[in-house]
DNA sequence: AGACTGATATTCT
DNA sequence: GAATATCAGTCTA
């Protein structure tokens, strides 16, 4: 799978030919600022999280299954999962290898803002994307995504640049909880936690 | 602010 | 049966 070589004026970074075959917690990091769209809804990607086909705590570890098979696909689609049998969440397949992702946590929602409040039942703005579920809920993402590429409907993608990235320890894993894989952008309201850790770069 | 709890699908033991 | 990359509601403070 070969991404779209934007022809961005400026200093934005862009979708350029190798982005996703990296170590996911680079594009983790990279995909800060960035946006997302389903459709035409949604928003500015402020937190993210990494997962390594030979970590742990990826869903990818024990081998390719029904559920993670996306994981094991081309870089650059999407691999969508049920989460606590409640909630969806979307992560961006990665790597120079198989089996590695990057979690999508939060957003600032900027685009459709009347229809993710409509799907959130809840119209304060920082109630709508501030976690991978309430994300995918807000942006109606469902197994329906699940395995689709990035750089096509129903799917956009737009680069952009980061005030700042902090990084911290990934949330809600009980296996390698020492590595520093989560991102966010600096000063978002939209983190689905607070993240106290010192800036990385811009 | 923080602790607890229920909802509920999929995978692994 | 237990654990899980979660969220909303409810309780206590």
């Amino acid at each position: 799978m070969v991404s779209v070589v934007e022809a961005h004026s400026g200093r934005l970074p862009t979708i350029r030919q190798g982005f996703w075959t990296r170590h996911p917690a680079e594009v983790a990091r990279d995909l800060i600022g960035w946006s997302v769209f389903v459709d035409r809804v949604g928003g500015r990607i402020v937190e993210t999280e990494a997962y390594h086909h030979e970590d742990p705590a990826s869903h990818s570890f024990n081998g390719r299954t029904d559920r993670n098979a996306a994981m094991f696909g081309p870089p650059g689609h999407a691999y969508v999962y049920r989460s606590y049998g409640v909630h969806w969440c979307l992560n961006f397949v990665c790597g120079d290898a198989p089996g590695s992702a990057v979690l999508i946590r939060a957003l600032d929602p900027t685009q459709g803002l009347e229809a993710m409040q409509a799907r959130r039942g809840r119209s304060d703005l920082r109630a709508l994307c501030s976690g991978p579920g309430k994300l995918c809920q807000a942006l109606a993402v469902s197994r329906d995504h699940d395995g689709k590429v990035l750089d096509a409907a129903p799917f956009a993608l737009e680069p952009g640049a980061p005030v700042g990235v902090l990084q911290g320890p990934r949330i809600g894993l009980s296996k390698a909880v020492d590595v520093a894989w989560r991102f966010g952008e600096v000063g978002s309201l939209n983190l689905s936690r607070a993240m106290p850790q010192p800036a990385l770069k811009a």
